[in-house]
DNA sequence: TAAAAATACTCCATAGGTATTTTAT
DNA sequence: ATAAAATACCTATGGAGTATTTTTA
C-alpha cells in the first residue's frame, strides 16, 4: 500500500472515471489503472467496479476510500507541522544557568529576547554546573550559560563574555578607603563563599587565596543552597566580605551605603562566561540569537567576547 | 513521503538507535539511515538529533512521529477493512424483483438464505422490470429476478427455472369442471389482467390472445399498481378469471373453496424466470449463492434449471 | 580504540510513460 | 464505431543491499 496509491483510489472515486483521475493526479491513464489494480490485488478485494463507461465504488471500496481519505490528511498534518517547526526561531528554547550568572542576566535576556525573537520562548531554569551539564546532554535542555573550563563529550561551548570578579565589603571596612583590593589580601579577612556545589566559590578560593585556604577553620563557610544575594545581605550587616562576579557586584543599588564594592588590583581576577550547547543540537539559529541578545545585554563590567568561535568541549 | 519511511522513524523513536530499530524493520541500518535523512530533508526539518551514541528525538520529531503513528493506525485499518470485505457472502446483497415473482419467492427464499449465507442480509425490493433494471445499471441493486426476455448492456443473466401459468376462475365457473384450459378460449371471457407496465400483463396477453386483444373494451382493466393478490380476490367475487404464475396459482389454501386452478391445454404457456446483475459485479459467488437457494425453493409447478449458464444479456 | 552512523556503489523492483489491444456500448 | 480501460513493453527513479569511511566518545 502506497499513499500515491490511496490518492489514486481517492481521486478515481471522487471521478468515477480513470481518465479524468488520471489527469488529476498528473498521471497517465495506465499509471492509474495499473496502480489501482495493483492496490485492489493486495487487499484482496474489489474497491471499483468497472462496467463499460460507468465506473462505480463498491461498498468495501467506498468504506477504504472514505478511509484513505482519513490517512491522506493525518499525512499532510505530518508536512504543516514540518512547516511549523522548520523556524528554528519558533518554538521554546528550555535555557539553562548557573546561579552566579542567571540572577543577574535573566532580568536583562528575557525582554530582549522575547522583543528579538518574539516566538521562542525562554523555557529556564537554575542549577549547578554538573547537573545542568546532565540536563543539556539528556536533552532536558538545549542551551546553557556557565563559566569555564567546561569540558564534556558531545557538547560545544562558546565563550561569550569574561566578568572580572569584585570585593564586596561592608561600608565602614577600612578597605573600602582602598581604590583597588590585591587579591593576596583576601586570605586574611573573614571570607563568605557560596556553598560546595558552586564553581564560582571554587573559582574565587583559586584565584585569591589558593585552595588550602579552603580548609581554615577561620573562613566563614555559608549555607548549603545560599545565594550570592543571601551573601551580600550578610556583608551588609558586617559578618565579612565576599567576592562577586561584577555584574553581581554593581548593577544592583540597593545598599550602597550599606556595602562597598572596590575592584581587584591587578591581575584582575575573573571567569569566562560562556553558552554550552550539544554539538548535534538542530537550532543553531536559535543559540546564535540567543548569544547576540547576551552581548546585548548590559551586564556591569563584563568584557564582550563577540566574534568567539564555538569549541568542542571535551 | 512514504508509509516505510514513516514506518522507520517511528521504530527509530522508540529504539533510539539506527541499528536496533532497523533490525525491527528487517532492513539495514543505512537503509533506515538514508529513507530518515531523506524524510528529513523532504520536511526541511530535524527529526531526529544524533549525538555520538546517541540518538534522540527533537520537539518537532516528537510530534511528527507521533502524527506518523496516527497515519500508520489509519492505514492499517484498511487492511482490516480489505480483509472484512474480502467475503463475498459477507455484507448485504441488494436483491430486487418484479412484483409477481417477489411475494411468492422471497418468504421461502429469504429464510433459506438467512440459514445458508447467515452474514448475507438481503435488501429486498420489488418494482417494475424497467425500474429494476434502472436500479441495477446504477448500482443501487445488485441482483434482481425477473422474467425473460431481458436485455440490458453490460447485464448479464443466469435462467433459474421455467414457470407454467394457471388459469384462476370462481370455484363456479363453468371451466372449473375442465381439467386443462386450451389457451385461445380465454379471448372469450372476461380476462382481469396487471396494470401495465407489469410484464406478465404482456406475456398473458401475448401466450394467450394476441395483441389485438389488448385493445378490446370488453376485457377488464385492473386498477394502476393492484398486485395479483388483489385480481385472486376479484376472482373469487366472481368478477372474472385471470391467468397466474404456477407459484402465485398455488401454494396459497385461502380460498380453495371460492377459487379454481385449472392448468392450461397443451402448449403450455409459461414464463422463463432469471437472475440479473452487472457483468462487473464483483460478488458472483453471491449470486451463486442466491441461485442455489432459489432452486431450493419449493415454488409449485415450475421446472428447475440448475444446468443453466449465464448470459450476457444485451 | 570501538561503536555507530554516514557515505559510496551496485542492483533490482517498480512507478511511470507510450503505444496498442481489448472491451463495451 | 467510439470511448474507455486494460495490456504490453520500455525506461528510469529510487529503495535496499554490501562494503567502506567517517565520526565521536
Amino acid at each position: 500500500m502506497t499513499l500515491t496509491e490511496l490518492r489514486y483510489i481517492v481521486a478515481l472515486a471522487r471521478e468515477r472515471h480513470f481518465g479524468r483521475a488520471a489527469e488529476k493526479c498528473f498521471v497517465s491513464q495506465p499509471t492509474l489503472s495499473v496502480a489501482v489494480k495493483k492496490l485492489e490485488d493486495e487487499l484482496g478485494v474489489a474497491l471499483f467496479e468497472r462496467g463499460g463507461s460507468e465506473v462505480s465504488v463498491t461498498p468495501v471500496g467506498r468504506r477504504i476510500v472514505e478511509q484513505a481519505q482519513r490517512v491522506l490528511e493525518e499525512a499532510t498534518t505530518i508536512k504543516h507541522m514540518a512547516e511549523q517547526g522548520k523556524d528554528e526561531l519558533a518554538g521554546p528554547l528550555r535555557f539553562g544557568a548557573i546561579y552566579t550568572i542567571g540572577p543577574y542576566l535573566m532580568p536583562q535576556l528575557i525582554p530582549l529576547l522575547h522583543k528579538r525573537s518574539p516566538r521562542m520562548p525562554l523555557l529556564i531554569q537554575e542549577n549547578y554546573t554538573v547537573r545542568l551539564a546532565e540536563l543539556l546532554k539528556t536533552g532536558e535542555l538545549d542551551v546553557v550559560a556557565l563559566s569555564l573550563p567546561f569540558a564534556e563529550p558531545g557538547i560545544v561551548t562558546q565563550a561569550v563574555y569574561d566578568e572580572p570578579f569584585r570585593v564586596l565589603m561592608p561600608a565602614d571596612h577600612p578597605w573600602a578607603r582602598k581604590s583597588r583590593i590585591p587579591a593576596t589580601d583576601l586570605c586574611r579577612e573573614n571570607l563568605l563563599l557560596l556553598s560546595t556545589g558552586n564553581c564560582f566559590r571554587e573559582q574565587v578560593l583559586q584565584t585569591c587565596a589558593g585552595v588550602e585556604r579552603a580548609t581554615n577553620d577561620s573562613m566563614q563557610q555559608s549555607l548549603e543552597g545560599s545565594s550570592l544575594e543571601t551573601i551580600r545581605q550578610m556583608v551588609a550587616s558586617g559578618v565579612g566580605i565576599t567576592v562577586l562576579p561584577s555584574a553581581a557586584a554593581e548593577g544592583r543599588t540597593i545598599d550602597t551605603r550599606l556595602t562597598a564594592v572596590r575592584p581587584f588590583a591587578s591581575p584582575v581576577p575573573s571567569r569566562r562566561v560562556a553558552l554550552a550547547w550539544r554539538r548535534s543540537f538542530p537550532r543553531p539559529r536559535a543559540i546564535e540569537v540567543v548569544r547576540q541578545a547576551i552581548l546585548a545585554c548590559k551586564l556591569a563590567g563584563v568584557t564582550l567576547l563577540p566574534n568567539a568561535t564555538s569549541l568542542p568541549a571535551g
